[in-house]
DNA sequence: TTGTACGCGTTATCAC
DNA sequence: GTGATAACGCGTACAA
């Protein structure tokens, strides 16, 4: 709690001879340095990071903001690892917020981060055009998108090649046999939803087997829509044999719904998840899934923002990461 | 980007003017309230947090810090949104900060939190006598523990009846006909930790079943400890027939050790877990759990602080939350 | 080499 | 009712 005024009186000189040592690079005599840095330690001094914000308008606050959906979907909380370690690593702090899909906490926090004076954030956009992303992008704000992007303004992106998992995760079901394949998709506003869907598409048309439309169902990219679109499609008439599940919550579900009618996985439903989990190994039976590489995400968006924060003109660059498919017992 | 001087340029009138009428209660002739509004809402004025928080030095900067081990990890991730959910209630945005239970990390992340004029801090010390965090706390700074506390300084805490929850776990698997049960703990200078061992000790005790020391085997809390340990389990010449696991996820690695020997849960081996997974259901078996209620441990922290915020000088408080035993078919 | 003084955007205390 | 003005802690141009 000692401010730069306190450590200059204790050593006898001004603040800006204070500020000269903690600034390293400047000319002190060693004699007062010596000095200073006594009553620095004596005081256990600690610069204000607020003081600093305000008086220098940008790139130093050493703040960014990070908005995910919710923190407790392991494939966020893997991205949050990888922007936290990038920028624990250059000194940087993080400020996380959950949006829960919600575009007024959204908004709510994108406020926040112009109002800290954070140097940039990272987050996915709700959909395509989230009207609040842009304004703040266009305001000189630095931002990354990860996972999704935006339409109309062009910002720095990390991505997956969703259309190529997508593709490989329905193929693989393909060449295990299969022709009747369910779809269950999360909000179709977003765009890795839409390449997901698109590669299921490709991947059937590339078969030359002709697609139901009564099998792809959409919901909301959590653990309870899973479930209910699983059963949806079991009512059918004729249900599919296998499914694919575009993202990690909703694979849960569906096995939950799953494993309420007893059924055999994968002899009489064979199921892909988007998105790998730690325990994906521990789970009845082992999944096989896309896996993003979420950390390695999280960590170059960080990159990406560091560099923008360096270098505010430089044109807006696109990361595109390859997903992998994790075969594993559940097909 | 406006500030307070711009608006009052633009309305005519001083910034004294315009600070009273955004903080209502003063009194302000209509004419003049309504030119300044206009301004306000022409300009998109929004106030500087940072602004706010260098004058005001303390209380208001509706900012505070959390400081978790990690955020993968689904116990904790909870706890950061029951904390999450208590500030953006109130108009707060959240610090968050992973320590990988490295005392370096977590006294960085303490500097940021003094350095950034944070109105408080929710975290779960290091260990007992943790002494970068019993420093701040003494520096006045308000802080909040969860889930462990600290011995030589009180603060507000919020915890979890520990010794409840593995005595009841412990308990279980002796009703179930287990007498050689094994305990895989984590680090023994966490005081849940301690506690968690009493209650497996205090369960033998009441059954009168003399404990093995060789079954007590103490990891670090994460996956690979768990099946490591596990393997040292059954290495034994006289294996056990259960295992108390205290974390969630040594208990995956657990299961992991298990599957690999292909042997059957619950018959050759039972298994009870400590923390809730919002996919246990699925897991092979679905797992029996001691249940935290992490998310209202969260929640209680953050109102904790809020509370100690207002009215700094109260003394601290405890609540201790209980735990239930959950019964799925891994026991 | 060192010190003085200003401004960053607020809030709050005075006068008028 | 309203307007100057003094902090808050820091960095820096400029003066000494």
């Amino acid at each position: 709690m000692a401010s730069l005024q306190e450590v200059a009186a204790r050593a006898k000189v001004s603040i800006a001879t204070v500020s000269r040592v903690l600034n390293k690079s400047e000319k002190v005599v060693p004699a007062t340095r010596a000095a200073v840095e006594k009553a620095l330690r004596d005081l256990d001094y600690r610069p204000s990071r607020v003081a600093r914000r305000l008086r220098m308008n940008s790139g130093r606050a050493n703040l960014v903001g990070l908005i995910i959906p919710d923190i407790q979907n392991p494939f966020f909380a893997e991205i949050a690892r990888g922007v936290e370690d990038a920028a624990y690593a250059n000194q940087y702090a993080l400020l996380l917020c959950n949006s829960d899909e919600n575009l007024d906490k959204e908004r709510f926090y994108l406020d926040v981060m112009r109002a800290e004076s954070v140097d940039g954030v990272v987050l996915p956009p709700f959909d395509d055009r989230d009207d609040a992303v842009m304004d703040i992008a266009q305001s000189g704000m630095p931002i990354v998108c990860v996972d999704r992007s935006l339409v109309r303004v062009k910002t720095d992106v990390v991505e997956v090649d969703n259309h190529q998992g997508a593709f490989d995760a329905v193929s693989h079901l393909i060449a295990r046999g299969h022709e009747h394949i369910g779809l269950i998709e999360g909000r179709t506003t977003v765009s890795t939803n839409r390449e997901r869907r698109r590669g299921y598409a490709d991947a059937l048309a590339a078969a030359g087997i002709s697609p139901r439309k009564e099998l792809i169902r959409a919901g909301d990219f959590k653990q309870e829509s899973g479930r209910v679109l699983t059963n949806e499609l079991l009512d059918l008439r004729k249900p599919p044999t296998a499914l694919f599940v575009v993202n990690n919550l909703m694979t849960v579900g569906a096995l939950a719904a799953l494993h309420q009618r007893k059924l055999r996985i994968p002899q009489d439903m064979a199921v892909v998840g988007f998105d790998d989990l730690p325990w994906a190994e521990a789970l009845d039976p082992p999944l096989t899934v896309v896996r993003q590489p979420a950390h390695e995400v999280g960590r170059q968006a960080m990159e990406l923002l560091l560099k923008r924060i360096m270098e505010p003109g430089r044109p807006p660059l696109t990361v595109r990461l390859q997903p992998e498919l994790v075969i594993r017992r559940s097909t």
